[in-house]
Formats: structure tokens, sequence, C-alpha cells
DNA sequence: GTGGTCTAGACCACA
DNA sequence: GTGGTCTAGACCACG
């Protein structure tokens, strides 16, 4: 879970899609308590304030629920939604890059070959033991 | 040419973005005159100081030179490099939005599926040659 | 006797208030005692700590007083002091709630139709003897 | 526009509802400008920040828009979902109050007492001239 | 220990 | 001047 302070994108925001992700991908399960306020601020070298403000946007999109003095939790709908939510936006960023790329000039076939190229540059640790 | 006033990416970015598009897809050619600020600030409706703060980032890159009292001009190395700076720039949007999927649980059919989708979604001006 | 834990008003507050309301409502009586900390804390689903803050206030309003190591009693002139209370607690929100309605534009016809439907709303205990 | 710092429901919450009360009542109409963070905030003797969270809200239940250096303004919706809001909030509050009552054991007709008394305690500006 | 609110003061992007 | 984000540090309610 990286934070890039340099980025564009508030670090509240890239918080909120970090959480979003781990829920999507199946680390945070419903029912579980995420890291506390003060631990995950410690962990991104955050101030806490700015962690809550992550959590205070992902409670209100009901993907996590709160209780003062425990915890926060992922509900039950939060899993779905996570997901949909990553789809689209994985979908929505991608239309964007694309579109900047063609008013560029880029072909098609260029577009595809930057894509593929960048599909493969990560090591894709899911898959390892297939 | 579209401005996000919403977007994380502040305005002159974005136009400065576009500019070099413009110079790299070959709407603006080597030697030819860039819009007035006036006059880009109309088209985008923004601030003229947010287009002269665009023109001078273009400036300190190289792509563009004033002549005083005339206005921007195309530099000869300007295309190439704003080439260069889309290609490059594409290749780690799509990296990025790849490395987020991939966190969120995506498996690489399914990204390679949204690409497709957003490949196809746009309509394609570039084309028209074929 | 329900607590929202989600209520702006502290859950020890709730209970305060709700333990006023059953003296004045005649469920406590004077010389009887009040369920114990650990009784209350299950049926609320809240922590002891929380019950026990709750009867500290109920005795410093001299409403109840502890009999060390035996429970809580219900004083002589508790009830008539809750039902004071209680009444100008009705008194004091309905004042403010009227207050924030009129500023919203609200005519006085809508707010007492707000206030029939409410009161016809919940069903009525009370009217058990007609 | 009165804050109460001593209340239970957060300051931001309190201008929140301030506002939509005002957009609501009509004093704030559509396409026109918010009171600044700056000048709300001397108004209020509050922090800034805690009334640009108040502002968020409201930006993010689509009761206001916000234009980065140009200022907050309440869009066409927002009247309606407003008054919706204060309507279905004055029930709600009279609900709450009228249950806490009769669990204190108080009779129906004590209650509506209690509300006609409350209703003409507070001088009712609006009608005035009729 | 947990989450929730507030202040003070800083810096940025934009008009 | 406007809104937007962040930090540092405080205090409260709850477990």
């Amino acid at each position: 879970m990286d934070i890039d302070p340099n980025s564009h994108v508030p670090i509240y925001e890239q918080i909120v899609d970090s959480v979003r992700a781990g829920i999507a991908a199946g680390i945070y399960r419903p029912g579980e308590m995420l890291p506390s306020l003060r631990t995950m601020a410690l962990e991104l070298v955050v101030n806490p304030n700015t962690v809550q403000r992550a959590y205070e946007v992902l409670e209100r999109e009901g993907i996590v629920y709160s209780r003062r003095g425990i915890g926060l939790f992922v509900t039950k709908q939060g899993v779905a939604s996570s997901r949909a939510k990553s789809k689209s936006a994985l979908l929505a960023n991608l239309s964007g890059d694309i579109a900047s790329a063609r008013s560029a000039g880029l072909t098609d076939e260029s577009i595809r070959a930057a894509f593929e190229k960048a599909l493969n540059r990560t090591a894709q640790q899911t898959r390892s033991k297939t």
C-alpha cells in the first residue's frame, strides 16, 4: 500500500482507493476490522486526520461502518460495491488515457502496444503458481 | 480540446498536455503561432492567467518560444519532444492504471477486456485513412 | 428502552434520559432497585463503564442513591424531579425543532401537520386505559 | 444563523443544517454564491476548516457545487432537496421527542399542550403583516 | 486503546 | 480574493 505525496490526487483519496482495492481483493473481509486510524497513519507516514478523512468517505459510501471506541468494519455490501467501483474506475482511466493518446496522434496499434508493454512490465504475483 | 475543472490535475497542466498533444498530432506545426492567451482563455472558459501559466511551462520545456508582442511559436524540436512525451505519458498512465486494477484483484483477462472496451468506446478519428 | 449508538448524544446520556423516563413513568418506584450495572450493560449491548457513568450522573442529580455492595435505589424526590425534567426537556426539544423548521421556511400549518403525523405514527402505549 | 458550540451535534453539522434551511427558505437561491469559507468562519466565530467541512457535506449532497477560486453555488435541485430534507428532519425530530415523552409517561394531551406552547413561544416574524 | 471533532496555521491552484 | 489539502496537536466519548 503505497502513497505518493507528490501526486495530484489527494492523499486521503489515495487511501480511499487503496482500501477499496484491499476490500475488492479480499484482503479486508466483511465484519473484519480495518487498521486503526493511528496504525494506518503511522504506517503511511501521514497525519491521522488524513486517514480519518479517508475513512469518513468510505463510511459515507457504505463500504465501511464505524463504532466509536471499537473500530471500523467492512460491510457486507462493501465487497461487491468496491469491486464494481474498481472496475468502473479502471474503465474510466483507460478511456481517458486512450483519448489523450489519440488526440496526440498515436495510432490504435501503438496504443495497444503500449498497453501490452505496461501489462507485462509488472510481475504478476497473483499467478505465480498456476 | 477539453478541460475538466473538477479533475485533480491542475487546469494549467491539462492545457500543457493538450497543447503538447496538438503539436504531436501535427495540429500546430513548427514555426506556427499558437492561439493567443485571450483566444485560448475564451475558448477553454478559463482565466487568462491560467493559460499564461501553461504557456510558461511549454516555453521552459523548449517546445515553444515567444516573440514579444507577437505570439508563441512551435520550435522544430518541439514536435519530436512532444511525441516522445506523449508516448511515455501514455505508458506511465497505463502502467499506473493496471497496477491499481491488479491490486484490486482484477485478473489480466478482465483488464485486457476493459482496455478493448475503452479502445472501442471512443470514436476513432485516427482511422480515417483505413 | 433503546440506545442509538449513532446518535450525537452520548450513550451515557441516553441511558440517563431513559432511566429518568422510567422513573417518571413509574416503572422504577421509590425505594426500588435499578438493574445492576452488568444487567443493564448486557441488555443495552453497551460497555459497563458507560452504564456506570450514567448511574453516576443520576446519583449526582439526587434521583438515585447507592448502597454499597447492594445496588442503586430510586429516591422519593426522584419521581417528581424526573417528571419535571422530562416535561421541560420535551418543551425544550419541541421548541428547538420548531425553530429549525421555521428557519427553513415551513409554515405553522405544516409544522402542526407534521406534529400530528408524528403523534399518530408511533403506537400509543399510553392510551391503554381509554 | 446561530451556532451552539455546546450542543452535542457537531458544529459543522449545525452549519450544514443552517445553510440547508437558508436554501429551503429562499435566502440562498440557485446560481447564487454562498458566503465564502473565510467570511462564514469569521461570522460564526469558527475555524475555516470547520466551515469547509460543512460545505463539503453539502456538495456531496448535491445541494451545492464549488468552483475553485470562485466560490460555492446553489444547484437547481438544491432547493427542492433542501426542502424535502428539512421536512423529513422535522418529522423525525418530533417523532423522537414524542417517543421520549411517552416513555416518560406523559399523556398525549400534555404532549400536545407542550407543542402548542412551544409553537407560540417564539414570535413568528414571517406572518407579522397578514 | 478506539473513532470523532475542533483549532491554528501552512501551502497550493485558481480568478 | 476564492476553494482544497495537509499537519500538528488538543479534547471528548467509548471500551
